[in-house]
RNA sequence: GCGGGCGUGAUGGAAUGGUAGACAUACCAGACUUAAAAUCUGUUGGGCCUUGUGCCCGUGUGGGUUCGAGUCCCACCGCCCGCACCA
């Protein structure tokens, strides 16, 4: 009698699934397509059991769409750019390609044993010249349609190790090499025109019906649609050029709260007044250092310096305000101006207290009494409130309506104009490192910024520099110090001239990865029959940590792509179903160590009893549990290590059970250990099913809890509830393991259990399948069908609540009228107690859900 | 700081506004065994007594809406994700 060996009957199924070649994507005969996509990895060198997690869903969706009659579109590839490859060479020397390319061939290596049904022959990494010089081609193309231009933009600058910074490399504001601080500084940058379509970007968001939406309503925040007043303060006295000062403004009717004007640092003003003033300039130096992010820029102390200059009211000539300098002012956003009314605004009230400056309401709650000096009022905009400073509107309106009445008022008396302002800035794409995709343009002395002609695409990056693989020891970027790469003919006018040596954002890379795969081998960026027949993606599945950058430029990319002709119209939204899943996590295992800090400890070196962990020694470890996984904490688990010990079924099975797909998942030993037992059980079924005669009650039973399984698994699988279809799984596999039918029925019943197992688990589905002579392969059989005349209930139990709380049940016939049922209900022996003989006041019958006798 | 989310037994979790705790883990008890492992069966939210088709309490905390709230609304607490050069 055979075992249950994962080790031996999953390579033999993989290799028969590769030799029918079962998931080769075709657009042939007359199915409807389907494109299923998880998020490509990062090519670190190893999977983890994230990935594992990521690719079993899709796999599940993949597989179930297959037998149901479609034809799928199932890749993988490798985004395979980054600075982690550079990190790597600068800290272990070697090369970036040649780390990326070894990751490359390790992960596959450890992907295939899992038997995701992908189809192989399209796979490509961002770093194949292949990829990158179609995207450069997409540059081109986007150039031309006046989607990429140039500007100054604001970056990390390191200033000990002359280099530009991540964010991620910037640490409590300092290099993380230098321990320098970070500066704000400027360089010349190319960016993508993203703002020309913040409001189609945002109004289509309304289109994607199965997006999460809370996915839609972060992206909905981040391009920040909002209406206000543009108009300037005139100023009193300024200086030579500058006679007013542009502000940007939601709330224009808290205009006569106004207290000062601030700027930004970087305003054509505070940088004009910087050049005479040694005092401004050491304000604006201080206010730049620190990091770019905006939670850096939130986080930092608010400061500000008094300009001595004033602005004049616009409706109050007699007024005037200070023109600050402040610290937290973007010149990104609005006019890089702002005027502050500490009255309705937070962080104007801090800044106020800060440099007593006036704290002035303009309007006041409807009742109740509010102390404006210790703390703003700020009001939902829809609450209506009453103005005691009103520009103009009712006395009493909401917020919505005074800055509406505000616009027209401002209009009509020529202060300025509404306008509708986007928070999304332009996407900027360049970056001063190696290992990316060029930039294809040359820098002429004549012509000035040139485009590379399409056919010298693809700009490979260099492998050597004067003769030697590139040292990525030396500081600085190697395409700009290469003695020869730089050099090339202007395209323009044909005399020397200079590459451009910045890379492209490794977000541009995954912008279109997704449209490459319809035709991953095209010497066009895509092929028209390919992209129209497989685009959309039918299934996007991947991690919230992309909710808004990945998915926002992608949706660019997708509409840039058919401005360019390189994408049908049905694709400016190319993700028609999104879905975020949650990530895996595990216990960490903590001791505190002799200095204090804790230490942390494998999990093969504990002992779990009764909920608690010990070291072999018997110390006893404090167990942190559902933790993010991080290789410093000890607590990763190595799924190679899974699939050798349990097989790459019983990971599948585990990271789909116990938590719903959208949350995290906590890996456990002893869960592995249940999958592993589980799945031993169903084929001892399939191998141990005996000869027992056939018993008519018992077969119809079982039959029965079929058709239900069937319907219930198959429900979970469309809706993404795979935990809820494992759980009925394990009842179906209960209600077979305990059944009294005959062979035949239970012959029957197992294999519908296999197919219906056969997302999930597929390597086992194939053995039991065929262990009970299934017809084919079980990844080409179609999906069971429920029939609904099995799945009909005579009677159904109702229960019965009294005021709400549950007193008793009653089991009536499924189509018994409402008066017939509350009759029963009233009589029920338990009910009448709690009644003591008072009459309800009400009996609400829910027809087929419950009784609820109000008292 | 701003934006988004999550919070249910010892544990992971289930529950179109309609019987809270499905399914699984762990624990306990039993069967099989010389024994153990494996396997199989059963019990398990807390409390109370009058042991019943019983009663009270119970879904982070405090309020509210409803015949009925884990689910909807408001406030608070805790944790997680994103914040534009990480991928």
């Amino acid at each position: 009698m055979s075992r249950y060996v994962a080790a031996e009957i999953e390579p033999k199924w993989q290799a028969a699934w590769t030799e029918a070649e079962v998931f080769r994507a075709r657009r042939t005969g007359d199915k409807p397509k389907y494109y299923v996509l998880e998020m490509f990895p990062y090519p670190s060198g190893r999977i983890h059991i994230g990935h594992v997690r990521n690719y079993t869903m899709g796999d599940v969706v993949a597989r179930y769409k297959r037998a149901t009659g479609h034809n799928v579109l199932h890749p993988m590839g490798f985004d395979a750019f980054g600075m982690p490859a550079e990190n790597a060479a600068m800290a272990n020397g070697g090369h970036p390609r040649d780390w990326t390319y070894a990751n490359i061939d390790t992960m596959v290596e450890q992907m295939k044993p899992l038997g995701f049904s992908l189809d192989w022959t399209r796979m490509f990494a961002t770093c194949d010249p292949e990829y990158y010089g179609q995207q450069q081609a997409l540059f081109l193309d986007f150039l031309e349609k006046g989607l990429v231009y140039r500007k100054n933009a604001v970056v990390n600058w390191d200033p000990v190790d002359m280099t530009v910074l991540a964010n991620e490399q910037v640490e409590d504001g300092r290099g993380w090499r230098s321990g320098a601080l970070v500066e704000r500084r400027e360089l010349t940058q190319w960016f993508f025109k993203i703002s020309d379509m913040s409001g189609e970007l945002l109004d289509a968001l309304d289109t994607l019906d199965n997006w999460p939406a809370k996915v839609k309503t972060m992206q909905a925040n981040w391009i920040g649609r909002s209406r206000g007043l543009q108009f300037a303060f005139s100023l009193i006295d300024g200086p030579h050029g500058h006679d007013r000062v542009e502000v940007y403004t939601t709330r224009p009717d808290t205009l006569m709260g106004a207290s000062f004007v601030g700027i930004s640092p970087d305003h054509p003003l505070a940088r004009d007044l910087e050049k005479s003033d040694p005092d401004v300039a050491a304000f604006c130096a201080e206010a730049r250092q620190g990091g770019t992010t905006e939670e850096a820029i939130e986080k930092a102390d608010k400061l500000g310096y008094d300009t001595g200059l004033r602005v004049r009211h616009p409706f109050d000539t007699s007024l005037e305000l200070p023109v600050y300098i402040a610290n937290f002012i973007l010149m990104d956003y609005g006019t890089g101006a702002i005027f502050g009314c500490p009255g309705h605004d937070q962080r104007d009230h801090d800044f106020c207290r800060k440099y007593d400056l006036p704290i002035i309401d303009t309007f006041v709650p409807l009742d109740g009494e509010i102390d404006i000096q210790a703390a703003p009022y700020v009001p939902p905009k829809s609450e209506k409130v009453r103005y005691t400073r009103l520009i103009a509107g009712e006395e009493v309106q909401t917020g919505q309506e005074a800055v509406n009445a505000a616009v027209d008022f401002c209009e009509s008396n020529g202060v300025g104009q509404g306008v509708t302002k986007f928070r999304l800035r332009d996407w900027g794409l360049s970056r001063q490192r190696y290992w990316g995709c060029p930039i294809p343009v040359v820098h002429c002395d004549d012509c000035g910024v040139v485009p590379e002609k399409k056919e010298n695409l693809p700009i490979q990056l260099p492998y050597d520099e004067g003769g030697k693989p590139i040292d990525f020891s030396i500081p600085g970027n190697p395409l700009d110090r290469h003695p020869t790469w730089r050099d090339a003919p202007c395209p323009a006018c044909g005399k020397p001239a200079r590459r451009e040596t910045d890379t492209m954002d490794t977000f541009v890379d995954s912008s279109w990865y997704f449209a490459r795969f319809t035709a991953p081998r095209a010497d066009t960026p895509t092929v028209a029959e390919d992209a129209a027949y497989w685009m959309n993606v039918d299934q996007y599945i991947g991690g919230i940590e992309h909710a808004i950058l990945h998915l926002l430029y992608s949706r660019f990319f997708a509409r840039a792509m058919n401005v360019c002709g390189h994408l049908p119209d049905k694709t400016r939204e190319p993700f028609e179903a999104l879905f975020t899943q949650g990530m895996v996590t595990h216990a960490i295992y903590q001791t505190k160590g002799a200095d204090g800090r804790p230490v942390y400890h494998y999990p093969e070196d504990i002992d779990l009893r009764d909920g608690r962990g010990y070291l072999k020694d018997g110390a006893e470890v404090e167990i942190i549990p559902s933790a993010k996984m991080s290789k410093s904490k000890n607590n990763v688990v190595d799924p190679v290590a899974i699939i050798s010990q349990y097989g790459a079924d019983t990971a599948r099975w585990f990271v789909l059970s116990d938590s719903p797909p959208e949350r995290d998942v906590e890996w456990t030993a002893a869960g592995a250990e249940a999958a592993a037992k589980h799945l031993a059980r169903v084929h001892r079924l399939a191998v141990e099913i005996g000869d027992a005669p056939a018993d008519e009650a018992e077969d119809i039973a079982l039959l029965r809890e079929m058709h239900k399984a069937i319907k219930d698994v198959t429900l979970g699988v469309d809706s993404f509830g795979f935990n809820a279809s494992i759980a009925k799984l394990y009842g179906f596999t209960n209600t077979i393991a305990k059944s009294r039918a005959g062979a035949q029925a239970k012959r029957t019943a197992l294999k519908s259990l296999a197919q219906l197992m056969a997302p999930m688990t597929p390597h086992l589905a194939e053995e039991i399948w065929a262990t009970l002579g299934g017809e084919g392969l079980i990844a080409e059989a179609p999906w069971p069908v429920a029939d609904d005349a099995m799945l009909v209930e005579d009677t159904i139990t109702m229960p019965i609540q009294v005021n709400g709380k549950r007193r008793g049940e009653i089991t009536v016939p499924k189509d018994m009228d409402k008066a017939e049922v509350e009759k029963l209900a009233l009589a029920h022996e338990n009910v009448a107690r709690t009644l003591e003989g008072a009459q309800p006041k009400k009996v609400i019958v829910v027809p087929g859900r419950i009784v609820n006798v109000v008292m």
